[in-house]
DNA sequence: ATCTGCATTGGAAGCGTTTCCGATCGACGG
DNA sequence: CCGTCGATCGGAAACGCTTCCAATGCAGAT
């Protein structure tokens, strides 16, 4: 198969010599107009005739002219950057919010700043040293529960905040309902006629965690339906497929298995299949297994799960920011998108035998 | 289970206001100097008395001073900044090298400025603007192949370009042999007695391609015993699982089905698993399969691959910037490194009867 | 026709550093 | 004892932009 080039599909570019310094005086002179207002014009001030303005951007775009940021902050402008804070970054959740949000945040001309805080090393520098002081006009906090003490040395960035992906009691968010999710991968799972159902609880060892609604939802959905919560089948681990694996045998080795596993990501889901596989049992044959998230390889591994709009929330919050920074005072304070029942080949009945009812 | 909240775990940040604006002048008026010298005593610049240097330092220490990293840079210094473009983030592979580039660097002090560009439009539009004009003091490009187009424009940018995770003709890279990868798949297959293998060729649409060495590898390993390749076994698809998943079903349907298959990468082997499950067939009995990558759900997927050190691809690059950043001249041009097979269970000997030897 | 007021524009003052260059001072050699 | 040189240090000029304020021009009002 033969690829064509990129260069093959009409791709030219303008090959004249930007880095020849030129700066915004340059812009003006050849507009016809001072420096005063050729930089009203291409910052969108009021004030600057429109014809003048079309001049101006017009000489701006011929030049190819960027502004220099750091010139322009320390004239008192806004740096033109977003900081984006996020625990990690090669797992698919956060990477695909990372896409989401530089995707409408570059379309608003907006650069964004990658700060990877993991570990609690990181996360202790970070909120001490503030890195991005003085450096960005606004910072989103992915899934990332900010303590208050950390809430106060953001304070003292002066810039605002958005929390994309987690709740947040401070800062406008954008999330999903975790417990919702959870009641919608029980609702399904005692609807196919499970009784015994597992669930591995998940949780990031680096991150502090408030009660989940990905673990509220799955008790309360039980009691509804006149289920006692069996401790036995409830293990908590870490986050991630082996962890997931692990979790997964012990809950086959205790004396009343169950007939279906609810897992908090379908990561852990994976791995958990995997142990049952290595067990010698069928999915969904012996055993039922829901994830949440619909990550891409749940299709491809047939797993039922909860789907979340991740790339949305990310555009959503992103439209925060920039609804912020323009100084909207109306900003919505809490965006909580809807999640999705996808049904696999990964749930069934439970089999007659093993039913407990 | 009862998490410890971050602070519980001895974490306490300092709340001292630094929002207060207090500048080089104010440590200098602190210390008895001049401006000129405590911006030389700070930046460790010679011509400053020992004596006068402590005394800057101790009390720029003592108002814990921070300088404006926008007045430094605009007074002539770096940026402080590197660029990362990236054709994609979600991928596991793309956000385990920014984990990596982003680790190094930061530890540098440096900030990393994220420039996703995916599409055809994305890279133009990128390549057109050069929206990191004079906003950064080095660019990597993770898996690029930079087009002569292209390389002129960064050229303008006047700034160091460092390639990661792909060879480069022009750029300093840091890479995996992959032609020496698709051997040690191959190898591993040939040695298990498989003849007829086939090969899901995996590329991205949306990046300019030359002939790569997971491709090259597979015919060069295949003609080294002799076995003159079957463009029936050769499929050629778009990156990713699904995709993966129809290469399968269109090499199950040929006359002569493979005995094993080697996929490009791992995601898309597991798509072909989901075919060949589907089919009524089983992995490795009927079918054998293998990957490169060495993708985390690789191990939960039970699949054979050929593990490329992307984190470690990632730290050196980023060692490459730092290097040429600081003026060294002796840069290493070119760094390989080595991949490794993992066998797992996605293979085994053919089934005699298929045996076609 | 003259005046008021608004829309537009230019001049100029910073923003907080770095760095060039000249000034100062003590020490040294002649 | 004086001239010269090197080590330090201070003054001041950038760096490239934003924005306040004053000036200009023109329309409409008086």
């Amino acid at each position: 198969m033969q690829i064509a080039s990129v260069s093959d599909r009409c791709y030219r570019l303008p090959m004249v010599d930007t880095s020849a310094k030129l700066n915004l005086i340059d812009v003006a002179r050849a507009a016809g107009v001072s420096l005063a207002t050729a930089s009203r014009a291409l910052s969108g001030a009021y004030g600057v005739a429109a014809t003048t303005r079309a001049r101006v951007l017009a000489a701006a775009e011929e030049m190819s002219y960027v502004a220099s940021p750091e010139a322009a902050r320390l004239a008192g402008g806004a740096t033109g950057r977003v900081a984006v804070v996020v625990p990690h970054i090669s797992r698919w959740f956060f990477g695909t919010m990372l896409e989401a949000l530089d995707s409408v945040l570059r379309e608003a001309d907006l650069d964004v700043l990658l700060y990877h805080v993991g570990g609690l090393d990181d996360r202790r520098e970070f909120f001490e040293r503030l890195p991005a002081r003085r450096k960005v006009d606004a910072v989103v906090v992915v899934a990332f529960p900010v303590e208050e003490v950390e809430r106060q040395r953001l304070a003292l960035m002066g810039v605002q905040i958005i929390a994309a992906g987690g709740q947040n009691a401070v800062y406008p968010y954008v999330c999903i309902d975790d417990a919702a999710a959870a009641r919608q991968v029980m609702a399904h799972l005692l609807f196919l006629g499970h009784r015994r159902i597992a669930m591995i609880e998940a949780i990031d060892p680096d991150q502090p965690t408030r009660p989940s609604g990905r673990s509220s939802g799955y008790y309360a959905a039980l009691r509804e339906v006149g289920i006692e919560p069996d401790p036995d089948l409830v293990v908590t681990t870490d986050w991630g497929g082996e962890q997931g694996a692990q979790a997964m045998s012990r809950l086959l080795s205790i004396a009343h298995p169950p007939t279906a596993v609810y897992a908090h990501s379908d990561e852990v889901a994976i791995g958990a299949i995997r142990t049952i596989r290595r067990a010698g049992l069928r999915v969904p044959d012996d055993i039922s297994i829901v994830g949440i998230d619909d990550h891409p390889l749940a299709s491809l591994i047939d797993l039922t799960t909860v789907r979340q709009p991740v790339y949305e929330q990310g555009t959503t919050a992103a439209h925060l920011v920039l609804a912020t920074l323009r100084g909207e005072v109306d900003v919505e304070r809490a965006v909580v998108l809807a999640t999705e029942l996808v049904v696999r080949r990964s749930t069934a009945p439970p089999r007659p035998d093993r039913r407990t009812d």
